[in-house]
DNA sequence: CTAGAATGGATGTATATACATCTTTATAAA
DNA sequence: TTTATAAAGATGTATATACATCCATTCTAG
């Protein structure tokens, strides 16, 4: 085999080589990486990881309002507007006025449910992937470190 | 203390009960939670972590094409283009057209260097404040996690 | 009770992110 | 060489994300 069929340069990708210190690039890193995996399996649903996400969360806090939910996922209380936008579109997930009148109760609709129900098999095939390839012990690891981090920034209140 | 001043449901919000067991949703979260404070630390030099950490990987990967530098951060390389772009226009990143003509091999400007050198020290108050809230070994734990999970999932090639 | 502060959400705006598709350039097959 | 495939980026589009700001409602001082 002529080598030199490629004239130009070997990028021989030394990129596993490079460590970024940065623990929060490490771990956008992975959470990009890993969402994918996870909104390859969810795609059949037409749900993203997100969406899942919430409807998952809706089915542990049902009535939560939206700052709750917002907590709950550490994400901006505005963030969840559009996605919560989207999952009412599709008519999963309802909105009421709370008695504190500021306040919107959220919940899941049967269909809501449903739709949930179906999805669950594809996040679980996704979530067992990973538990193949990094352990039960490394995918709790995972897990643990994540939660702390969490836990331990107190977000803005 | 007329303690039935508050007329509505007390909300003790029992969101720490709530374990989420999506590894992808915990995930996420950490990444939300820890970007905004490096984005805070880095507010004062007008960059998000992103921006942050594409100058910090072309410190390490002189020269690097905008595909390899996707790989190296898990990132999509339509992503990168987006985020080159604003690069570009502060005049911090240059392109140029490689030998493969196909490719743009990436690099810091002068003003790219000193941009990073300027971020540098809010970016370490951000670490140095994560290691802190988290202890260096569960800071070091964390950063392990990621990394393994980035480099467990092969990137689609 | 009323004025001022605080809270929950909605909206405007900018960045981050990926996929499908398209163009240009390289490589491989014939 | 010609042609078919593959690879690197750019662009269109949709979702994800947060901040500043605004509105409505609630709470808190006086």
């Amino acid at each position: 085999m002529t080598r030199s069929k490629n004239r130009h340069t070997t990028k021989m990708t030394s990129l596993s080589a490079v460590r970024l210190p940065c623990a929060s690039a490490n771990l956008r890193r992975a959470a990009r990486i890993v969402t994918q995996l996870y909104d390859a399996a969810l795609r059949p649903t037409k749900m993203r990881s997100t969406q899942f996400t919430v409807l998952q969360a809706l089915t542990f806090l049902p009535a939560a309002s939206q700052k709750q939910l917002g907590e709950l996922l550490g994400m901006d209380s505005t963030t969840l507007t559009r996605t919560l936008a989207l999952l009412r579109e599709h008519g999963w997930v309802t909105s009421r006025v709370g008695d504190d009148r500021r306040e919107l109760r959220l919940a899941l609709t049967g269909s809501g449910k449903r739709q949930y129900d179906r999805a669950l098999p594809h996040w679980q095939s996704a979530q067992d992937r990973l538990k193949d390839e990094l352990g039960a012990s490394g995918l709790e690891q995972m897990i643990e470190a994540t939660v702390r981090a969490s836990q331990a920034l107190p977000r803005a209140e």
